[in-house]
DNA sequence: CTTGTAAATGTTATATTATTACACAGTGTT
DNA sequence: AACACTGTGTAATAATATAACATTTACAAG
């Protein structure tokens, strides 16, 4: 069975918010938009938003300053990521492919070293925009 | 042949930084360093940054704000680009891959996609940190 | 050689992202 | 009750990055 993870008060708010939104949000946003419900102040985002990607609820789009949540139902640790980011748009989303996860998660270095955790950002331009 | 690119003052200056520097810097302490040379704004370092990034001349570290100089003579252009990245003593390593480059510059996603850059960024303890 | 233009520079101010420091409250042990 | 652990609240500040504007340099086209 999984860690079951009961979020706090504020956590859960920010995950709502967080899970609700088409597009990966950024922490100032985040703190305005939950102001009407009692976070007042940046550090109160920022220590849900640490606690939220080390249980792995949401990741952080590293290129973007902005959190996403986790659309891979199995991923209950942020330790392997990868999305696709169009440059256009800014539309992101997660991409859970077992074969790229298998690949990256046993990648060894010329030194054969092997790494814990990865965080993969791909670049282009999504369906849409490229048709325009 | 590869296209020159004739950096400027500014420019020159801060490379050479990033490129003498064993660890990756960071803007701020970049703008510390120069200042003795007449760069005085943060501006002025983000500028050259970009432009450098841009040539692939340097590389920026997403997940720790910070640029290292390209390790990598192949690459002229920053569109590809992996790093080894230790937890402990933050040492950050350009990996230079071939069967790891080509793979990741062929990868499709499910719905088919083809993506013209990526970053990847390993974390794990290096070997010296490991040991201890 | 002068005109046009793209790239680079210099400066001030400001926006955005993130953390430090301190005090206190809730929950569950032992 | 004493303790440890996690979470909360608040104020201040640090660290990272960009906007806006004026000027200068490099260099190719006419």
């Amino acid at each position: 069975m999984e860690k079951q993870h009961n979020l706090s008060k504020n956590q859960k708010i920010i995950f709502d918010l967080i899970d609700k939104s088409p597009e990966p949000l950024k922490a100032y946003s985040i703190l305005f938009n939950v102001q009407k419900k009692g976070i007042n102040a940046p550090l109160q985002v920022y220590r849900a938003l640490d606690k939220l990607v080390e249980i792995g609820k949401i990741h952080k789009i590293e290129s973007r300053n902005a959190f996403i949540a986790c659309q891979n139902s199995s991923c209950q640790i942020s330790k392997a990521t990868a999305f696709s980011i169009c440059e256009s748009c800014e539309k992101v989303s997660e991409i859970s492919n077992t074969k790229l996860s298998k690949y990256l998660s046993n990648f060894a270095d010329e030194a054969g070293m092997k790494y814990s955790k990865y965080n993969l950002e791909f670049f282009g331009l999504c369906k849409k925009c490229k048709s325009k």
